[in-house]
DNA sequence: CTACTACTTCAAGTCAACTTGAAGTCAAGT
DNA sequence: ACTTGACTTCAAGTTGACTTGAAGTAGTAG
């Protein structure tokens, strides 16, 4: 059993952080010590889990909604696969841009317009413009 | 020349979304049409170049960064090469967390916490903590 | 018993990236 | 000349994911 101050050492994620998941349904305290919320500890692996679909680009929205509530995922597996999907499309934009990138760090052409890989990376990334699954950072 | 409708249409890219990207110095307009704006064709590849940056979770302003002012990209080199870094850092998480998903789609395994490619998923998670580059969905 | 500290709640603030709405303006068609 | 329609500006609103601040409280040290 942690508590907050605990949870948030082992873990990295800050206190009130971990009381907005708590309120939105992503984590479970199971109890109190006083005021102080009480955790079990595979809230851990459950805040890796979350991490993670953040960076895949879903919303704690589709989060909770893959993680279920209990403490088996107990997801369904169609879903799951079809998120895999996704992301598997996502990477291989980013493959896209990254060889960009990579190319446009050393190559000399004189217009990028002209450079068939830049003409390349132009076509993925037009391809791109109807599929509505975007990304962006986050502060901090 | 294409005044901003055309150039919305052509792009898929909302004349809002065109306004505002004007005013906070991603595109420009080289003059009016009466009020209308009046773009030049080369904005269109700018535009797919913006929209992979977001996809790869760059924020508009280091977008703005890495395109440059000018209509030749002239953008660092090293630069660059550090984005690309940074996007095939980004590219190897959601690799992992595809896998997992796949894996957690037809795993059977009594409970995940014990299965041997979660266990690895969750040690790629964790190695993310520290890094504070994550990424989200944009609503529309 | 009193202080102190670290938690608590709850409302409000922040941030990026847009969108929406009101009120105005221009050029083209009738 | 007048209407129409699509643009214009500018301010304000929206969304998701948090953070911050004020005011309160519970366990612990002295």
């Amino acid at each position: 059993m942690l508590d907050i101050t605990e949870l948030s050492r082992k873990s990295g994620v800050p206190a009130s952080k971990l009381r907005y998941y708590e309120e939105v349904g992503l984590i479970r305290s199971v109890g109190r010590k006083g005021l102080r919320r009480v955790f079990e500890p595979d809230v851990l692996p459950r805040l890796a889990l979350i991490a993670l679909g953040q960076a895949a680009g879903f919303s704690l929205a589709e989060i909770r909604g893959m993680l279920g509530q209990g403490k088996e995922p107990s997801i369904d597996r169609d879903m799951l696969a079809a998120k895999a999907d996704a992301v598997d499309r996502h990477i291989k934009e980013l493959s896209a841009l990254r060889d960009g990138l990579r190319h446009a760090a050393t190559c000399t052409a004189p217009s990028h317009l002209e450079c068939p890989t830049f003409q390349r990376l132009m076509r993925i990334a037009l391809t791109r413009q109807g599929m509505r699954k975007k990304v962006r950072p986050t502060r901090q």
